[in-house]
DNA sequence: CTGTTAGCGCTTTCAG
DNA sequence: CTGAAAGCGCTAACAG
């Protein structure tokens, strides 16, 4: 009864006999003993640890995709370490050079770290990025561009010729997207986009920028994500502006359900979906170690709840 | 330049000449070398991580929660494993188990894991508890009786006569807390209080609620957090119900703020501050080793905002 | 202050 | 199918 027996019991068992296995496990659950894992990770090089790291585990964007990462790397044997960078840069930075020692990759969701960083980090272990488009690294990416430009569309067939577009962090991809997609579906449509930056992402934000839309005289928007476009619903609805009726509301990510007053129009994002490809990706490339470009685009749409009407007839162009 | 020297020269400088620091240090980094914390681990039987278990990372009473444990086992020098055992003790039992092996201890949020287990896994790691009352083992308790019980009060004082207590998941601590609560002010205040378990503790559980507690002829209900209460809240306006001219709502755990329609009148929740604590715990009791028994009581008040009122005149008792 | 020497607990050839 | 022995890369006495 070697170590080396006891070891191969529980890491190959198929190596000994049915009766030696049998009694290597059982003295050792009557011992308590169980393999030492540091110990086994610094022999065979492989722990099986990998991080997730979010800029804001606080936004409901992120948990479904923050459980999808688990569940699927738990399927694949894998442990996750999250890591929140609170929206910041180098916080992500820091944070990812901490785990760097201990995990065989990353999964980096919506990062706002800058490119040749991501580059740097990823030439020590794989990595693959979530809503973010860096060439040369495997991503997946929610394509809400399709969905904006549905949304303009939508907003036009109504009548409105003149809507906002409320913006969201401004190093996120995704609000790149959004908001590129928006103006160019706006341009081709012929109608007027005016851009108002929020001052942060959130029901805060939403409810602060309030006073510009108005101000700006169109009579809808579509703001950067869910909690943006709930706190300009209840904005709207304190001035006693009515949504749809008067104006109209389109928000992202379909995060809050048939929850607002109204129940709010929104772009769908498959963000489970994403995460679960996204730890797919990284278990493969952890183990073939050959990592070879991929990119995973996912589509979004529409659903058209009930923040969305035709503008008022007395309809107002500045 | 033997390899203890450039050992010490990350873990111990002060032992080494500065001389000798810089140019190990100035050599690694242009070898690109850095430590391997495997091995670190493996010969000083400590590597700085920690595992915290949670039921739902969708439930935004943990998000804040997690973030603090994260912010605090970074100041601590830990990092953190996520683990969400989705409501369900059997998989919270097999996460533990699977990270024991490579943490040094745990953060138990909520756990729904039966006591025995609880007491076992802290046999094998020093282990700490948020919102669950085990005996001998640190915890850190979020005391939302208070709260319930100024929520019936509350209730009490506007003339209600009759409430529901809208239940939550049955081995939650939490909300045996708030339900006994509820019922023992009830009684005492001499209100008849009607049970009423949730489907589940969701929205769309909350929503499901509404048929029922209508049908219980009672003119207010306190819910077992927030999401149930919103549910309550459109189910009710649904059904014509205006909230809180004909019937009032309480919430439990303050994570909408004021959001809803009507803002909700809830029951505060440090949860921030008890992952802070919790993590502090665990940390010292990682470094003392003396697990000497704590517990930590953390208030809780009611925030009332627009969704209670005085009952309507016609009051019906069934 | 710096070098030498044992391990930490496991996996893994290589022999039997 | 099982045992012996050589590390994995680092830290920790113990000497100098």
């Amino acid at each position: 009864m070697s170590r080396a027996t006891v070891s191969r019991a529980f890491t190959r068992p198929e190596m000994l006999s049915h009766e030696t296995v049998r009694r290597v496990r059982s003295v050792a659950k009557r011992l308590g003993y169980v393999p030492n894992q540091i110990a086994r990770a610094l022999s065979t090089g492989r722990h099986g640890n990998i991080a997730l790291v979010v800029p804001d585990i606080a936004n409901p964007f992120f948990p479904p995709l923050i459980r999808a990462v688990q569940t699927r790397a738990d399927d694949a044997g894998l442990s996750v370490f999250l890591g929140d960078s609170d929206e910041n840069a180098e916080r992500e930075d820091v944070l990812i050079g901490k785990f760097a020692g201990q995990v065989e990759g990353f999964v980096l969701a919506s990062p706002r770290l800058a490119k040749d960083r991501i580059l740097a980090h990823s030439k020590r272990r794989p990595l693959v990025l979530v809503n973010r488009d860096v060439a040369g690294i495997p991503r997946v990416l929610i394509d809400s561009a399709t969905g904006a430009r549905l949304a303009i569309h939508h907003l036009a067939e109504l009548g409105h010729r003149s809507v906002a577009y409320i913006g969201g962090p401004v190093s996120s991809w995704s609000n790149q997207q959004r908001r590129e997609a928006v103006l160019r579906t706006g341009d081709t449509l012929g109608l007027s986009i005016v851009e108002i930056p929020a001052k942060s992402a959130t029901f805060e934000g939403g409810m602060a920028a309030v006073a510009v839309v108005v101000a700006a005289g169109v009579t809808a928007a579509v703001a950067f994500d869910d909690l943006v476009a709930e706190g300009l619903l209840v904005g709207l609805a304190t001035r006693g502006i009515e949504v749809p009726r008067a104006f109209s509301v389109i928000g992202c990510d379909d995060v809050l359900g048939a929850r607002t007053n109204p129940p709010l129009t929104t772009i769908s994002s498959p963000s489970a979906e994403a995460g679960r490809i996204a730890t797919d990706l990284l278990a493969d490339a952890l183990k073939s170690a050959t990592s070879r470009e991929v990119v995973c685009r996912l589509h979004t749409g529409l659903i058209s709840r009930a923040s969305t009407a035709e503008p008022q007839s007395s309809q107002q162009i500045r």
